[in-house]
DNA sequence: GCCATTGATACGGATTCCGTATTGATCAAG
DNA sequence: CTTGATCAATACGGAATCCGTATCAATGGC
């Protein structure tokens, strides 16, 4: 099949002129190539597709399909032009975004929004990921790039930081402390702690029970639990305390209280993406996260 | 936008392969005209379709959306060649039909099922015309061929005449010639008559008062009415007789019955065209026409 | 460090394709 | 009936394109 996309241009039109040489005169060449290039795709096609007389020319019923579907190829590959050109600078395509649960209650949103704004074309797929599972999953390549406090960067992953945040009591309301506006880590020696487990959040985990350390005392350990609502949820319900960012402070619940602590410790969230990954979404969505660290 | 359809099928067969040597096997050519095709196609792009070292050749993420559209594009114009073909040889498009009552009655149903069988792709378009009306919507190219029995039929129309039926006489089922098996035409003379207007249907009504006037007497007219459907059932109310064809006999009406008659009056159907219709669905429509006829 | 593999480049020959000039057919006007 | 105008098809020469062979350059395995 030589069937050629010229072929199909001066095809349409010719169909849409019905005459050889005002056709020629749009598509800037003289009438004998025009008049060869149609035989061609006649020859090629094994079909009449214009009846001829030498005073007039028109469509057949076969041309007049034809040209219905010519519009339609030469459409599709225009389309097809734009939108690859699109795609390879970031415009349109899929971001898939790996954030861990601290960084849902921080970053996330304001940044999604602030990219999504100047890049509508694009699917930004969101997937929630354990802290530990981030490295792996932007090294193997399933998602693109993560939304986390980072956590023994391996080489390979870059790092951009955009957010902090210092820890945060969080209290039963009616515990004694809760009536101070600022409490003293060491305090909370003794009190039963609600933490998340090492081997999801370690990063967290290790900034929770090293603030603790340098006040003088090793937590006491109630519970672990997987989400930092749910840490929230319990100590609303009177089962312990915990040391969590600040941005959970949202969470408006009538038995739990935040309070600052007296030593500062910074939550940090940031965007991490693999070195390799070439995505022409990444570039645009970095700049975003660069302007949003500001 | 010189891009053609070679450089999709060679870009298309190297995305498959991700190999410029075995890629330009498939295609039959050696090497470096493939190197260069597919430059070419990025040039004219603008887009990098492919990460290539020595070593190794990947699509970039704009080359794996340039794949699916290319090969949607190429499937199209392999489509839109065989339909268009198929087009050619009448296989696919629209057929318009304009028909009569009186053929409904009789050749219609089953010539349409013997052509549609034929050919399942053609969108049969059935559109009931008056008798009258039949050849302008012909001439006028509204319908590509008709069906009914023909008056008048002008230059530049072409007959093919394809079933023959008797007129028979309709009569209530209480009149004393109903008793009879076959009935004399003189008979009906003074009898009420209920006729299709010359105006609507000029052949049958010309045939069936030519037919009176042959036996002897002028038909008293009592009603006329659009539909030989109508007339059966007046008959079977019992104001009147009438002559119809004998397809009609299967409206099986309690209080009207059919009955053969003394003169044999054929009332022909056939199917009628443009001689210069080009639609491609009319050659074989007319074959299965000349097939029915016999 | 050598060699095999692989994609890019150089160059010559063949093909394709365009434009000018011309032909042939048809229609309208005198 | 003849002549001229119009329009698509054909003839032909020159230019551009494109392919294939040969070669180069870069990379990775042994």
């Amino acid at each position: 099949m030589a069937i050629d996309f010229r072929q199909l241009r001066y095809f349409v039109t010719l169909a849409d002129t019905l005459h050889f040489g005002r056709a020629a005169a749009l598509l800037h060449i003289s009438q004998p190539p025009l008049s060869r290039q149609i035989a061609a795709l006649e020859e090629e096609l094994g079909v009449t597709l214009f009846k001829r007389s030498s005073r007039q020319v028109e469509l057949t019923v076969a041309g007049r399909h034809f040209h219905q579907q010519a519009v339609r190829i030469i459409e599709a590959l225009d389309g097809a032009v734009r939108s690859t050109q699109a795609t390879e600078r970031g415009e349109r395509g899929v971001l898939r975004i790996g954030f861990t649960m601290s960084a849902a209650w921080s970053v996330l949103p304001p940044l999604i929004k602030a990219y999504g704004d100047g890049a509508p074309e694009v699917d930004v797929q969101l997937n929630e990921v354990l802290p530990r599972e981030l490295n792996d999953v932007l090294i193997s390549g399933k998602v693109d790039v993560g939304i986390a406090f980072p956590w023994q960067r391996p080489a390979g992953l870059e790092y951009l930081p955009i957010h902090a945040e210092p820890l945060c009591a969080v209290l039963p309301a009616a515990h004694p402390l809760a009536r101070q506006t600022e409490v003293a880590v060491a305090d909370l020696a003794g009190e039963p702690f609600i933490t998340l487990p090492a081997a999801t959040a370690p990063a967290l985990h290790e900034l929770v029970i090293g603030c603790c350390r340098e006040s003088g005392f090793e937590p006491r350990i109630r519970l672990e639990t997987h989400l930092q609502q749910t840490i929230v949820n319990l100590v609303a319900e009177g089962l312990g305390v915990s040391l969590v960012p600040w941005s959970m402070s949202k969470m408006q619940l009538p038995g739990a209280v935040f309070r600052a602590i007296s030593v500062t410790r910074m939550v940090e969230q940031g965007v991490i993406w693999a070195a390799g990954n070439d995505n022409p979404c990444l570039p645009h969505f970095l700049a975003c996260a660069r302007v949003f660290g500001r």
